[in-house]
DNA sequence: TCAAAAGTGTTTGGTCTACACCCATGG
DNA sequence: CCATGGGTGTAGACCAAACACTTTTGA
């Protein structure tokens, strides 16, 4: 009986891109549209069947390469999705959710069957895909408030306000900029380097970096807790 | 390819028992007994194929009642696990977790086949059994935290002491009764009733039962958040 | 009347928030 | 020299831990 259930590993892969009206950043996430039926035309998450020896996460990445030609910032198991009426073919999706450093240039590699999209005007997915988006979008606010996630979606240096804005932009409310900078530094996971950032009709702001010495992505519970 | 992974899923089992030396209650799970190769003979967590057209949730719940007649109190997707090496026909399992209510009654449904264990006193496991486990247990203590699966381990009612001493023992630490009080109070998670439990060489203490009209456990993304 | 646990009150130390204020720069 | 954001200081609100204390029972 378990011979006709199908797996597939999809991913839900964000990045922060500026809005084509405000140029202020926003989130943004990649859709391919499915080129087969069930849902023929429609978007859809990247994604696809396991590979016979291929670790789940490595299934997700290797995904995520060939649609954004990226590597992830970011990797983390969502969740596993299988009630039986999500599919005709009964198939269940382990999905994985990445943030990526998506630069102008990398988007160049839209095509007719892959695009970007900002991640509050979605058009309508396959399958159960829209719910399966909103409950990405639900762990990534929660995950910002105890973790740096922030970082991945950054260069490699950065001000103290660019961190500060990816934190408003995905939790959707503003901050304090005095409160933001004592409780990053508090945390330490952020360490302040000689250089400045300077153009700005203001005082240069300091750039900081990541503290690599800590691990960032929760690879699950196989790599020591 | 994708025809050749099988997909499985198990289902880690918590009940609060009493410790057959100091009679303090401790967690235990129930283990059932490979009969098959490979690993034959070793303990494993109960579980098995997905039903064709069965939920995810629904397979562990099904595993869970034909391994311990009992019906879990608590039940939420722990993690898929799928690296290729963690066996050898290539199996990929959607694990639960669950937590019951198992009084002495229901311990008689053990055989030669199944048993609980002290979960800090586990044989060797079948497969990467042991592993998940552990992060069962990481997952059971940090979300005791902030949650209220503590009562799905009680019966119908129960003082604030038989509360307080279920949140120790899977805390590993002992918490001031006087804020314990204030905390569980202010939740607002449990509601008292006009019983008290006498027969103690002191005050007898208020009954409290759980606030049904809210939510347990978190059946996943697709039950609105 | 005493031991033991139920239950209440109060102090205290930390953290979060709002906001006033100074600093350094480009224009 | 002034507008702008970078960066610091600080008072009040809020919260949780610690612990002294009172209450009520069974023996």
């Amino acid at each position: 009986m378990a011979e006709s259930i199908n797996l597939a590993v999809s991913t839900v892969i964000f990045a922060l891109r500026p809005h084509p009206d405000t140029q202020h950043p926003v989130l943004w996430l990649p859709l391919v549209r499915r080129v087969r039926s069930p849902h023929k035309g429609l978007w859809a998450l990247p994604g696809g069947p396991l590979g016979s020896t291929e670790d789940l996460a490595a299934s997700a990445r290797r995904n995520l390469h060939e649609t954004t030609q990226l590597t992830p910032r970011y990797l983390e198991q969502l969740y596993a999705f299988g009630r039986p009426d999500r599919s005709d073919d009964r198939t269940v999706s382990i999905v994985y959710w990445a943030l990526v450093h998506a630069d102008v240039a990398s988007a160049g590699v839209e095509s007719d069957n892959v695009r970007w999209f900002l991640a509050d005007e979605l058009p309508k997915l396959a399958f159960d895909h829209s719910q399966i988006v909103e409950y990405a979008l639900w762990r990534l606010r929660n995950k910002m408030e105890y973790s740096r996630i922030a970082a991945a979606l950054l260069g490699e240096t950065f001000t103290l306000s660019e961190l500060r804005e990816v934190h408003e932009v995905v939790l959707e409310r503003t901050l304090d900029p005095a409160n933001f900078r004592r409780q990053i530094e508090s945390t330490g996971q952020v360490v302040a380097t000689e250089q400045f950032r300077t153009g700005g009709r203001h005082r240069p702001a300091r750039l900081y970096r990541h503290d690599h010495s800590i691990e960032l992505a929760d690879n699950g519970p196989l790599t020591g807790r």
